[in-house]
Order: structure tokens, then sequence, then C-alpha cells
DNA sequence: TGACCAAGCGCC
DNA sequence: AAAGGGCGCTTGGTCA
């Protein structure tokens, strides 16, 4: 716990404090902005102690946007391997692969860390679009705020209801070693069916198995299954969706992550490359979505659940500034506006988009990404330049500037390769995806930053799953929360893309159970 | 025994 | 319904 430390005022002379939360809670009051050298280290800490801070500045994370700008991407990040840098010292290897270094025993002093925000401010100055990047650091900070809050409060998640799912589709909790009755009856109905023991978490035996019975297979993959007849398939198939939700998200799992009605997950900001973020540990972004049941608000609260409707294609018509598609994206429904450039199919319509943003070629896609060349030439302009520069090498940049990493030194040498042309093709699905998806996170979370400052009593975030977040709030405070998140999806496109006449709807539904809101 | 990889599939 | 970019996480299986 902290109970020290030493606060350093803005052109006044630093000051040790003995108790450092409380120190917080008394000068948030004038509403500073917080320059700390990674927000994962202290405010989980503040938060313990029942502080909150409004802002900050999160030098580590501000440092990885910086270096990944100027192209070096992957080098030390942390304040302290930054202040190394500025006095040319040797740079401590902060990198995840190296987690005896990660938190260095002696701690950056305030002055330090100062230094290194002077310095980050003024590479920010420098850069073409300072406005633009000042504002992607300030959402990362905030999210860094909020990662470190969605964990400390925790996502309501009624055990009883869960153990009661589990129990319906898997039979009572085993003890330890064994398969639940129905997993394990599924198991033995596998087995029967090809005469022999066969272990169905066993891809090389199942593999063989099916060989054994003159069924080829490459993979075991379900979709590759489901086009075979035999009478193991069935029971496979339900097999593999059982077994993993009881390995995933079972009776272990909840002993691990879920405390008082609470699952906590521990959010990892920025933890994708293209600002995504990422999960240390309890899978929090990959929930299944049966599992939403289990997500019930406390009595007297309810849950506000929102996602922003297709806002990958929405982001790409507000950058390439496409008038076509913005018009369309003026609409609810952007597919549907689209459908009659696509012979009335609004399935067109998406298929030629998704196509666009990730780079498909299979089916239809090539005949439909003609028409998106004609109809909607400055978005298909967009993509494709994006496309062009990863074949080449290059780096590219989000809206905001998040920049995608460099190729590594093995993709280099595999270009000039018999390899070369797929590891071409590749890097340039890498970044005419990158674009698009940094962007569309980047909004997002422009947008929970916004939404966090307007929230006011016990109104909380508690979940935020790329596009989509909940907030845990009484009863009475529904109506001026589900405003708040619809303005605030309007805030964040006005900050990002000013004038933009591309629409990002964001409707808010209050439920009392997750499983309710789609 | 532990480290590491591949397969597979959940989410967006 | 999926295609396809990004992830996390578990199991089985191999290798030192």
């Amino acid at each position: 716990m902290v109970t020290d430390g030493t606060i350093l005022p803005v052109g006044g002379p630093a000051r040790r404090v003995d108790d450092l939360a409380r120190a917080v809670r008394e000068l948030e009051a004038e509403r500073p902005r917080w320059v700390w050298a990674d927000a994962r280290e202290v405010y989980p800490l503040l938060l313990a102690k029942g502080v909150r801070v409004a802002r900050c500045h999160d030098v580590t994370l501000t440092e990885g946007l910086l270096l990944a700008y100027e192209g070096r991407y992957g080098q030390p990040r942390s304040a302290k391997a930054a202040h190394a840098r500025l006095h040319g010292l040797p740079v401590p290897d902060d990198r995840p692969s190296m987690p005896d270094t990660l938190f260095a025993p002696e701690p950056l002093g305030a002055e330090a860390v100062a230094e290194v925000l002077a310095d980050q401010l003024r590479r920010i100055e420098a850069l073409p679009e300072p406005g633009r990047f000042r504002l992607l650091v300030a959402a990362e900070s905030a999210g860094a705020l909020i990662a470190a809050e969605m964990g400390h409060d925790g996502m309501p998640w009624r055990r009883d209801v869960h153990d009661a799912l589990l129990t319906e589709l898997l039979g009572p909790r085993p003890v330890h070693g064994m398969r639940p009755a129905k997993l394990q009856a599924l198991a033995d109905e596998v087995s029967a069916a090809f005469g022999h023991p066969v272990n169905p978490d066993s891809v090389q035996q199942l593999i063989k198995a099916f060989k054994g019975a003159g069924v080829a297979l490459k993979t075991t993959r379900s979709w590759e299954l489901k086009q075979l007849d035999h009478p193991a398939i069935a029971p496979l198939l339900a097999y593999k969706e059982l077994a993993r939700l009881y390995s995933f998200h079972g009776w272990v799992w909840a002993d691990q992550w879920v405390r008082d009605g609470r699952f906590r997950a521990e959010y990892v900001v920025a933890g994708v490359v293209s600002g995504r973020w990422a999960t240390d540990g309890g899978g929090a972004l990959q929930i299944p979505k049966v599992m939403r049941r289990v997500v019930v608000a406390d009595d007297g609260w309810t849950l506000i659940v929102a996602d922003a409707a297709q806002l990958e294609p929405r982001v790409l018509a507000a950058m390439a500034a496409d008038g076509g598609l913005a018009r369309a994206a003026g609409e609810i429904d952007l597919y549907s506006a689209l459908a009659k450039s696509f012979g009335g199919e609004r399935a067109n319509a998406k298929i030629a988009m998704l196509s666009a943003m990730y780079g498909g070629t299979s089916g239809d896609a090539s005949k439909l990404l003609a028409v998106m060349r004609q109809r909607f030439p400055k978005a298909y302009q967009f993509v494709e330049d994006a496309a062009k520069a990863g074949e080449e090498g290059r780096l590219v940049r989000s809206w905001l500037g998040r920049t995608s990493p460099p190729p590594s030194e093995g993709w280099k040498s595999l270009v000039s390769g018999p390899e070369g042309s797929r590891a071409i093709r590749d890097r340039g699905r890498f970044t005419r995806n990158f674009v698009v998806q940094a962007t569309a996170a980047e909004w997002a979370l422009v947008l929970m930053a916004v939404l966090r400052g307007r929230l006011s009593g016990p109104a909380r975030l508690v979940f935020f799953q790329h596009d989509e977040i909940m907030v845990h709030c009484p009863l009475d405070q529904a109506e001026e929360v589900m405003a708040a998140v619809t303005e605030s999806a309007a805030e964040a496109s006005r900050l990002l893309f000013g004038g933009t006449p591309v629409r990002f709807p964001m409707e808010a539904v209050a439920v009392s159970c997750y499983a309710d809101a789609k």
C-alpha cells in the first residue's frame, strides 16, 4: 500500500507526503491533471483507498504512442526507460517478455518524471497534427483510469445464476479431475461411434479415429466437421461447445475471477497494436453470449448497455470524407442505405464493405469491390492506399496518429523469398485493417472518456468490449445515463471528425440482465 | 518437470 | 452464414 510519495506541482517545489492517497484526495478538489509514470502501478492503490481522479497523463502509455509514431515501436516505454534515453544512459528493458524487470525496485523521482513529460510535450508539439495527438494521449490516459476503475468496481456477476446455468448445460460440478456428467456422456457417445475410446480433446486422436473410419480430415475445426456425415459428428460438436464453456468460463474460472458478486477483469490498455484493449487473465473480452444471463444488476439498480452500430464503416466514411458513403452513414442502418448501390442487396453491401476493410477476396468479393470502387471511390482509395503502404513496408497511422508497428526483420527477409508474395499480401491486409480498426478503437476510447466525465453519483462504467459499453447505476439514474451515452457518442464524433455528416448511432437500453440487451 | 507450440474457438 | 483483420485462453503434445 502506498502511504508515502512525492508530489511535484507545476512550477512549484517537490513536496514529500506521508499519505499519498490523502494528499491526492485533497488536491483533486482543484481538478488537476495528474502526471504519473504508470497508472497501472499507482491508480489501483489509490482506488483501494477510495480515491478517484478526473484526469491524468500516463507517461508510459504516451511514450508508447510516441515511440510507435517515431517508428521505434517495441522499444522500452516506461518512464524510467524514457528518462534513461534522454540522458544517454543504459535503457532498462521493460518489455512484457521481461516480467522480472517490469517493476523497477527503485521508482523514478518526480523531477525525472517531469523531465520526461516535458520531452513528451515537445515531441507532440513537433508533430504535423499535435491537436489530434493530444486528444489521443488524453483518451489513452483516460482509458488507463477507466480500466483500473472497471477492474476495481467489477461487473455484476451472479454466482448462483452462473452455477445454475453450468449445471443445466453440463450437469453438477464434478469432483476435481472428472468431466461433468453431460460432457462425459457426449465423450462416451463419440467413443461408441468409433467403436473404441477416443479423447475428443485430442486433435491427433480424432484425426486418426476418423481416418480409421474412412474419413480423411486435415483439421477438426467445427465448420469442417459439420460438412461430414458420421455418427460421431453430432456428439463431438456438442462436446466441443460445452467443453469450451466448462474449461474457459466454468466453476474454476468463477472461483478465480468472481468475488463478492463482481467479475473483476484485468484490462490492458493498448494491449493490441491497433489500440484496442486486451485482457490479462479472466478473458473479459471473450465471454460467450450464453453467459450474458449471469450478468444481473443489483436490486434497485440497472444496467445501461450500448454498442456503436457498424462503427468501422462509419469511421472509414468519415476518414476518407467519401460523400456517398457519408450520406449512407447518415442513416441508422448503413448497410440498408447502401443496398441500392449493390443491386438492392443489403448482404452484398455488407460483403463489399467488409472486404474493403479486411482485404477479403473470396466468393463475390472482387465483383462487389469493383462496384465499391466505382460508387465510393474515396473510401475505396483510402483503404487501398493503406494496403499499398503496408505492402511496401511503410507505416500507417490512425486518424489521431496511432501508428502501426514497422515490418519485422523476418518479414523483410521473407519478402524476397518464395513466400514473398504471401507475406506482402498479409502485411497489406494488416495495414488496410489497421487504419480502420485503430480509428474505431480511438473513437470508442474518446466516447468512454467523455461518458465517464458525464456520469455522476454512484453510476459506474463496468464493462467495455471494443465498441460496446455497460454502466451499472441506480434505477432512477437510468434516463440520464442513457442520454449521456447518446450525447457522448455525438461528442466523440465531433472531437474526432468535426462537422462530418457521418452519424455514429449509439442507442442505449436499460435492462436488469445483460442477456436482455439484444 | 517445465517451457513452448499448435490447434481450436470465444469475442469484436 | 460466412468471408477476414485483431486478440486471449485452454488443452494436448513435444522436447529439453
